[in-house]
DNA sequence: ATCTGAAATTTGATATATCAATTTGCCGCG
DNA sequence: CGCGGCAAATTGATATATCAAATTTCAGAT
């Protein structure tokens, strides 16, 4: 088993549900790699280490089995299922989803939103400029969330958020390098042109192809961690 | 280690735990319309109508929540989210991911494996003759499978397999089209060969298509039923 | 020393009790 | 009649106890 005594206490603020501070706690111990693929989890050792009850923390287990992190045999315990592999495979499902968002999008975007879209564009080299990474982070975010909005796919969209694995750190250091950074935008433009100009199967193919391309260096950078 | 393949008398229905029959039970319940987008369940008495605690009712519901299928508001109740917008949202994703799949299948699909498909889709024509549409159903699931398992993606395939929402009726309705039935060995043989030429591109195309094209006949099914 | 198997232990599965937030209903006041 | 507001009822959230399957331990036989 591997480290998972540096899981830490629940103590904090009764912001939301334990089950659902637990269920964050867990995921993010597995995708940081504090716990790894293999790992067994031991449900009354794991709820008294975090000093709760085995209730929230057996449904926080089911949703994290439910999303294929962990696998669940009855009465023989639960194990971490998470590995190298499966952080390539959930980027390929966000390639997939996000691509299909952008297909959506490209179908019933609206004017206004191609507004937006080109506002962000402006907004995203004026951050290349000042290398203002934290900015275009947030600018990548609201790019990607007006293409969701636009689609009108909340199902797709909740399923995306889903296979999220990179956290704050990693997307600051991969836009640390300049190279990246001018790309990111270029495809971003390319994206939004697309959909502008109503072109679903184009825009699909870019966004899947930017994803997996920015997800692949993220990847890298994952892996060099651990 | 080895022999315990004729050791296993007990009945699978035994060996299901409470929550994963449970879960199946209210799933199939939305999925088929019997519960509706909108409904509130009541843990309690939901329950004690199945005459089970709490508990194992919660970890389903859990599950049905991280799939989507419904919402849980604390301390206010639980409703069902699933309605006809959402089951094209999954035929959606199904596509998305299906499409993604079969482009990794493109990839590292071994000989042996393009000569199964070519082998089904001799056996799917033959279907095609004598009409027999429970087979037709058999060899679609066994070509996909085969696509799956050329694909080495293990995550994609289980999400796929969780966008699922046909039952075999419904897929037996759909196939009763002459029509149908040609449309879709056309559309997997040329699926087949473009895995076979390894042209990811071209395959991905064609099953999104397809999975699209074939999804939306269900649909229409599903909503005439309800 | 190795194998067998039964007892003790572990552990997830399930049931039940309790807590606390929310809703509901009733009463009185304006 | 309408509107606060408090008490009771409802209900999901959490804690704890119990059950049963699986694993481990270890004595006894070979």
């Amino acid at each position: 088993m591997g480290g998972e005594d540096t899981l830490l206490p629940v103590e904090p603020v009764f912001l939301k549900s334990l089950r659902d501070h637990v269920y964050g706690l867990v995921r993010d111990a597995i995708i940081s790699g504090k716990l790894k693929g293999g790992d067994k989890l031991n449900e009354r050792q794991l709820a008294s280490q975090l000093g709760i009850s085995t209730t929230p923390l057996k449904e926080a287990l089911r949703v994290l089995e439910a999303e294929g992190l962990v696998r669940s045999e009855a009465r023989r315990g639960i194990y971490v299922t998470f590995d190298a592999a499966q952080a390539e495979e959930m980027m390929l499902a966000r390639a997939a989803i996000e691509s299909m968002i952008a297909r959506q999008a490209a179908k019933h975007v609206t004017k206004a939103q191609v507004t937006q879209l080109r506002t962000l564009i402006v907004e995203m080299r004026a951050g290349l400029e000042t290398v203002d990474v934290l900015e275009l982070i947030a600018l990548n975010e609201r790019f990607h969330n007006v293409i969701h909005e636009a689609s009108g796919c909340g199902y797709l969209r909740r399923l995306q958020s889903g296979q999220n694995i990179y956290t704050q750190t990693a997307r600051l250091i991969v836009l640390s390098e300049e190279r990246e950074r001018f790309q990111a935008v270029e495809e971003h433009e390319a994206i939004a042109d697309a959909i502008a100009s109503h072109d679903a199967e184009l825009a699909e193919r870019l966004m899947r192809d930017h994803v997996i391309r920015s997800g692949e260096k993220h990847l890298i950078r994952v892996q060099a961690e651990n």
